[in-house]
Formats: C-alpha cells, structure tokens, sequence
RNA sequence: GCGAAAGUGGCGGAACUGGCAGACGCGCCGGACUUAGGAUCCGGUGGCCGAGAGGCCAUGGGGGUUCAAGUCCCCCCUUUCGCACCA
C-alpha cells in the first residue's frame, strides 16, 4: 500500500505540502461540518470553551495561542469519545468600534462586522476545531434582547438598581467605569487617570452574592490558587463589630446623635482615645454649622475632599486632621473621645468613621503622634514586657492579653472579641457585622455601542421596566459621533421620546448603555442555544453540556469577567435557568507571546501576524511551534528559530510515514506475529508514549511535554525502521531481504500512535497521514490510543548504583532482580570496590529497579 | 511593606511521590550523501582536569535534614505577579 493521497494534493509531489493539504482539510471539515453537535445522553459530553474574542481587527499569534491550547484540548476529548462543544464568538459591543468611528467616519456596526469577517478567515486558516454554526456576535439584536431581558429579571428581584452616587469617571473613554475596571487608579482599557462624577447609575446587587461567592471559590479547585486569592482580596470580607459612639451634644452635656463605627477589634475599644470622621461623612457638614466658623471649618473639609483620589486610598498623602471640638462617649469605658476629621479614613467603606486606637493600629498610631491624641495601651502582647503608651514607636497590631479593659481584663483577645460584641449587643449599643471590599457593579455606560439599558422614566409612573413584549429595546442608528457629552443616544429624539408602560403618558427611555461585560457574563451559555428566540437560552440544553469543563484565557480577566460570570451564574441559578452554582469547573491562565521582551501590541510595533507565518510554514507548524515552546501558562518569546525547528519535525514526520507506506507491505496484526526484542522495545516506547501523552494532555495540560514525548518516539522509530530496514532504512540499504513482519507490525503499531497523537496539535498533517496509512474515516473516528500495560513493562532496567551517594557504575539487571542479587552485584562491580576499598561497609540502601547505594566510612 | 510564584547549559525548557540533573528542541561542532548544501541522514555537545580509564565541580547565594536534595527545612539575594491607609 503505497502513500495515496486525496483529491487535492497531487502525488507525484513527495514532499511535505502544508499549504495543499492544509487547505483540503479545512475544506473537508467546512463542507462534513465536522465539528456541529448536538445533546447527546449517551455520552458523556465535554464543554471546551475558550475566552471570545474582541474583535479588534487583526489577531496576532499571542492572542492565537489561546485558541490552539482550546483546540488541542477539544480535538483529544474527541478522540477520547467526549460529545465536544467547541465554540466560538464575538465580544462585538465595546469602545474601540466607536472610537474608529469617531476618527475614521466608519459606523461602529460595519468597523466590527468587517473585523469579525477578516479575524474569523484567519481563525479558520488555523484549522481550529470550532461549531462555527454556534457563532454570535454580542452586539446582534438576537443576543442583546436577552442581556435586557435579564436585566428585567434583576430589576425584577431588586439586583438592579439606580442610585446617584460617586463614580469612576474615564475622561478619555467618556464615560464611567466599574471599581474593577479601575487599575492603580487608571483606566484598565485606555490607562488614562480616573476622576469621579456625581451621576445616577445603574448598579447590579453583586454584593448580595459576596459570601456565596467566597465560599464557591473553595470549591473552585481546578483553578489557579493566584486567581482565587485574587477574587479573595476583591472580595475583602472582614468580620468585625459596628458599635455606637453616642456624640455629647454642645450645651447641657446631654446626648443627640450617635456614630456608628466598624471595627475589627473591639478587643481594643478600651484604647479607643477619638473617634475620626471621613470628610465626607454626614455628620461632618452638620459638625461644622455648630462651630464658631462654620465656613473655616467647611473650607478644611473641601480641602480634604478635593485631595487626589487614587492618592487618599493607597495611603499616598500624609495623614492629617482636625479636631471638631465636639466629644464622643466611648460606649465601654463611658469617657469622652473627641470627635476628628481625618483624610484618610475612607466615605465608602464601614460606615465612613472609625475608632481611633493608637497603641494596636498604626494609622492611628501616626495620626496621634502627629497630633498628641492619648495612646493608651488595652492589649499586651503575650510573653513580652509590658507596653507603655508614652515609649511606643510603633502600633502594637498583634493580639495579646487585655489589659486596663474593666471586666474583660485578662482574656486573651480573640475570646475578649466574642465577648466584648456579646456585651455590646446586650446593651444596645452595636452588633456583629461583616463588612466586604466589593462594591455593588456599576454598569451604566455613556457610550453608543452597547445594549441600551431597558428602563423608562415617567414623571407619573416613575422607573418603569420596559415590558418583556417589547424587548428589545433597539440600539438606534445613529451616525455621527462626537465623542463629547453624554451618551449619544440622548441626541436621538426618536429613541427617547417614548410612551409610559403603565400610563401610557409621554416618557423618556434611559439612555445609557450596559458595560460589556454584561455581554460576556452568560455568553457561554447561549453557545448551548445559540438561535432560541423565546428565551436567552433551554435551560435542559444548559443542563446538558454546563459547567463548562475547560475554559482558558488571560489571567487580566482574574477579577473583571471571571467574577462577573460568577455572579451572573449564581442568578441564573436563583432565576432557575441554571442548576450549577460555578459557570467553570477548571480554568487555565496561558501566558502571552511576547516579542523583544515586550507584549505584542500594534503601538510597539512588534505583532507578528499568523497569516504570515502560514504562508511559509503553514498553521500546522504554527501550532506546534506555541504548543511546544513552554507549558501554557508560562509567557513566551517568540522566536523564528524555534518555528523553523517545528517545521523540521513536521518533515521528519511526513518523511517517514510516506517513505513506510511506500515500502512497507500491509503489515499483519501485532497479536499474530511473534516479537523479537527490538520489537518488545519499540512497542514500550510507543505506548509508554501513550500514557506520558494522556496524562500531559489531559491532567497536567503541559503540552509542551507531550510533544517532546512524540519527538523521542519519532526519533525511535527513524532508528529502528534504519535497522530493520523498513521504509527508507530499506532504500538506503540497498535491494536485500525484505523487513521481518513482526517489526513491519510494530512499526505500524508506533507510526500510527504517533499520527493519532499528534493530531490534536497538527490536524491536517496527520489527517493527511491517516488517510495515507490506508483508514478512510479519520483520527476521530479511530480513536484516542489506549496504552497496553503490559507492553509497558520493562524487561530490562539499568540501575544505578552509588558510593556514598556518588555515581560510580550501573548495572544492567532483569527487572524482577531480587534485592540481595542487587546488593551483591553492586558490591562485586570493580568501579565500586575501588571507592570502598579500605572503609566500612555501613549499610547498603537497595530501591529495587531504581537505585543501590553503598555506605561507607 | 505584606503575600504568591519563579531563578537549572550559549538559548527555550525537562526532571510527576526526595532516587542516574540537563529529556525534547534551538544553536554550535563533526561525519555521511553530494557539482553544491542554508536540504536530508548519523553522531557529539554543562564546566574544569586527564592521552585514556576516569576524576573533580555544577540547579541564584549561604546553612541544615537525609544513605541520597533542583525537589524538604531555615536565612539571604534577584525577577515577575498580586495586594497595599479597607479600620
């Protein structure tokens, strides 16, 4: 059976053609539609899924690398028998489309569409296994009804809401970002410095689901610990105690009003010697009209307002403050505490006051030194001298002992924690609280190119939900773009000027769009139903291919869209559309492709395009080449060397299955020939093979290993086909007698492992080469090898045998060589009688079939 | 400042539970085949000493545990990432 190639590739051209081949392939696939699926009980089903894309324009090979890791991981399931959705689509709404409008005049919808159109010819140039049939792009009607018809649902259950609030303000992007969105104080998209702005926005509860969200990221254990320990940190749940400072009124000495502040140990209260107000907290404007100069005061208080922000929450400025002259009472030991304004404590966090407690907090600490408030030690550090308040140089944070703390004196402070808020709550005067760093998601945007938020505004009716029947709200055509002022759609009458849903009066629509990540936190689950018109997805197709199993993408999305879809996935499941409380079961970071030790960015200049590596090596020697150089989520350098070694491989490969099944008659069974022991060898390293491969495949993802493990065996087998003269080992030995069946069959048996596995990495290749061994069905159809333990067991092992942990022999032994002969032959060796001639023996450590190791002295 | 990960030949990287450090690839050196080789095939390639057999040194640095350490423990250095006035 000689090389009998398809219809494309004419066969008097020997040598490897990946432009031919490549493209007979793909047509295949196209015209088979390979990849479509559907729900299918009888199998067990595998949700391989990879971040979308923004549809920039070009994809570079940093952003590809992402979609190869997917695939092979897709393409092996398959073979492995998984019923595989493979999915892929658009993350279409979004600024840049409408940035490009405002510089070039082009309508934000035919920027993208023309973008998808050219990014979507160069992912399916790669060969990449996706159920095109699935594809969306976010910004289609069909999709974002079903964004509005979800937010109709959280309105619905109070999770959207709208509320006048300070906000992130992009001056660059024009519009408002979400505190996740905000990175070192700067825009994460366009890295312009972030001001704030007093607006009405419209928010998602996310805070509701804090905790759930916690405790679900203990059972995320398929993900990367540094993504949920960021998520962790996000969340910043703090468990702590609001208690009440009643404030002394100014004449009489009576009480008015109180403050409430949170703590996280009110095992210090006792040293809680004031109590600081954040500039913006209620009661400092109230504060200030009771002065003798109200202005002076309110002029200090606009002076702390105004400091730059980033600045006033990393801890930037120097802390400093002002005595109101009014007195607080300290609710456990009754003293007055004055009352202070403090720039540093923060409006939005707590209740936006605190408890000053200079001896066990070291903000505190500085602020009193600065300005001789009382430090008066509560708690001492077990096993230490006792601290004085007068000699600290620095906040003693650590727990210890109560000291000077009335009844709770002498307990130590976790337990003084618990029975101190005990007291508290008894006496009226706080309470257990939990306080979290997660703020409520802002997502109103005011910006053109994104779902328009489904609300109406009737000055009868109030805020009313645009009624389910009258989704979608439609995205108007508007086609000039400023970039100035408020969201765009405000300019479009015919947009605003609408009817009340419930009086029928003249109303106004919101004009604000939704952040896009709106669009990415479910897109993964219409993949499961991508054309359903009634709903956003069948819930019963959910429940057939969700969780998703696999999903891989950049770690800048740790706690953007990774927490976001954590959220929504929650509601979904409180909706009940979904039953599963996590959207991804295991989630891998890839590194990026970097070049010049820079990130691939059009500015920098340094994208290397896949297209044009396809040209001269084609996307099979592409893909091996990111799949090979380092494991996934390491970063790598590009480096045309190393594709140009992938390349080489991918000959060798072609050379020597082309060259075997010119040569090499029909080979028999492997089970009816009788092995020699060059064939017993192969056949260890070939489903050795098998098993390194699986398991770097489909535990560890280490790719670049299971592509080394091939290398060996393909070096393995151009050694052997040599020496038994198969294939081209035959024409270089001349006319002579022909291979002996039995390594005829062997090398079969390794060659077609090794096109198998290597076809999730270079699919066309080894289609090609599958069809050349003579299976008309392809690499699916035949099936992920399985590895014969039996063949695995070595015959022979060499052991290694130390003196004093040095190398000095090894011994070729059977496998089953019992311990003592071990021993005994290690010691008879004469390299190890040399190193021990003239000490003790001590002892001898004997691992069978791994190691001896001789002790002496 | 706090936390995490990493540091291995000229380069990218292997080494899974402590058991032959450097798999595989790039690069380099040599050989074969050749009019030719930047194709292909075969071989070599951590450093130092040695004609050789062989020996010594070697996984950022320093200590330790162990028969045995890249791997475990302690201290330090460097890099990357995350957090950083959240009371």
């Amino acid at each position: 059976m000689g090389y009998n190639p398809g219809t494309a590739v004419d066969s008097s051209v020997r040598d490897y053609d990946p432009q031919a081949i490549e493209r007979k392939w793909q047509e295949r696939w196209q015209a088979t539609r390979a990849f479509e699926v559907a729900e299918d009980p009888d199998r067990p089903k595998f949700y391989c899924l990879v971040m979308f894309a923004y549809p920039s324009g070009h994809a570079h090979v940093g952003h590809v690398r992402n979609y190869m890791i997917g695939d092979v991981v897709a393409r092996t399931r398959r073979m492995q028998g998984h019923n595989v959705l493979h999915p892929f689509g658009w993350d279409a709404f979004g600024l840049p489309a409408e940035n490009a409008a405002i510089k070039h005049g082009t309508h934000p919808e035919r920027w993208t569409l023309d973008n998808i159109a050219h990014m979507k010819g160069q992912l399916q140039r790669l060969g990449i296994s996706y159920a095109w049939e699935r594809e969306f792009a976010t910004c289609e009607r069909d999709y974002y009804r079903w964004n509005q018809w979800l937010f109709l649902r959280m309105f619905e259950r109070d999770l959207a809401y709208r509320q006048r609030s300070t906000v992130n303000w992009c001056s660059s992007c024009e519009t408002v970002l979400a505190n996740e969105q905000v990175v070192d104080g700067a825009c994460w998209r366009c890295a312009t410095e972030v001001g704030t702005r007093d607006l009405n926005q419209w928010f998602f509860r996310i805070t509701r689901y804090a905790d759930a969200l916690l405790e679900g990221a203990d059972q995320l254990d398929q993900w990367p610990e540094q993504v949920l320990t960021m998520q962790r940190n996000w969340i910043g749940r703090s468990a702590g105690a609001l208690v009440r400072f009643p404030v002394i009124a100014a004449e009489r000495g009576g009480e008015e009003d109180s403050i409430e502040v949170f703590t996280t140990r009110i095992d210090t209260i006792y040293g809680a010697t004031a109590v600081l107000l954040a500039p913006e907290h209620p009661l400092a404007d109230r504060l200030a009209a009771a002065t003798a100069d109200p202005a002076a005061f309110a002029a200090r208080l606009e002076g702390f307002r105004g400091l730059d922000r980033t600045a006033r929450t990393t801890g930037q400025i120097e802390k400093e403050g002002f005595d109101t002259g009014r007195s607080a009472r300290n609710p456990f030991t009754g003293e007055p505490v004055p009352i202070w304004i403090a720039n540093f404590v923060l409006a939005d966090y707590g209740t936006g006051a605190i408890m000053a407690v200079p001896a066990h907090d070291q903000r505190d600490f500085e602020f009193a030194r600065k300005y001789d408030l009382s430090v008066r030690v509560v708690v001492q550090p077990a096993g230490e001298p006792a601290l004085s308040g007068a000699e600290l140089d620095a906040a003693a944070a650590a727990y210890g002992v109560l000291v000077d703390s009335g009844p709770f004196s002498g307990l130590p402070s976790a337990q003084a924690i618990r029975k101190m808020t005990e007291a508290a709550e008894r006496d009226g005067t706080g309470r257990g609280a939990v306080q979290f760093r997660l703020k409520d998601w802002g997502i109103s945007r005011q910006r053109y190119w994104g779902t328009p938020i489904p609300i109406i505004y009737c000055d009868a009716c109030g805020t009313r939900p645009v009624p389910d029947a009258d989704l979608p709200v439609e995205l108007p055509r508007v086609e000039r773009f400023s970039g100035r002022g408020d969201s765009p759609l405000a300019e479009v009458a015919e947009f605003v000027e609408t009817a009340c849903p419930s009086c029928g009066g003249p109303a106004r629509r919101e004009t604000d769009t939704m952040d896009t990540f709106v669009d990415s936190s479910w897109y993964y689950y219409r993949y499961c139903d991508p054309r359903n018109e009634d709903q956003p997805f069948d819930p019963r197709k959910v429940a057939y291919w969700g969780p998703v199993d696999f999903y891989s993408g950049g770690i800048e999305h740790a706690i953007l869209h990774l927490i976001y879809s954590r959220f929504f996935c929650r509601v979904l499941n409180d909706i009940g559309l979904v039953a599963h409380d996590e959207p991804f079961t295991r989630l891998l970071t890839q590194g990026m492709v970097l070049r010049n030790g820079a990130v691939m960015s059009k500015s920098k200049g340094n994208v290397v395009d896949p297209d044009d590596m396809l040209a001269t090596y084609g996307a099979d020697t592409l893909r091996l080449y990111e799949m090979f150089v380092a494991p996934p989520e390491r970063e790598i350098e590009w480096t045309d060397a190393g594709l140009e070694g992938s390349y080489r491989f991918l000959g060798r490969v072609w050379r020597l299955v082309v060259a075997f099944c010119d040569a090499a008659p029909a080979a028999p069974p492997i089970d009816a020939v009788t092995l020699e022991a060059a064939d017993r060898a192969l056949r260890r390293r070939t489903h050795d093979t098998i098993r390194r491969v699986s398991t770097d495949i489909d535990v560890r993802i280490h790719l670049n290993t299971a592509v080394s493990a091939l290398m060996e065996l393909v070096n393995e087998l151009y050694g052997f086909c040599a020496r038994e003269r198969i294939g081209a080992g035959a024409a270089a030995d001349g006319a002579g007698r022909p291979p002996r069946p039995a390594a005829v069959a062997a090398a079969r048996e390794a060659i077609e492992a090794l096109v198998l596995m290597l076809s999730p990495f270079v699919p066309h290749l080894s289609e090609e080469l599958w069809e050349a061994l003579g299976h008309a069905d392809g690499v699916v159809a035949a099936g992920w090898p399985v590895c014969d333990e039996a063949a695995v067991r070595a015959e022979e092992v060499v052991v290694p045998v130390q003196v004093n942990g040095r190398l000095r022999a090894r011994l070729t032994v059977a496998v089953d060589t019992p311990q003592e002969v071990l021993e005994a032959l290690a010691l008879e060796h004469p390299h190890v009688g040399a190193h021990t001639s003239g000490k003790r023996i001590m002892k001898v450590i004997v691992v069978p079939r791994k190691l001896v190791n001789v002790v002496a002295r």
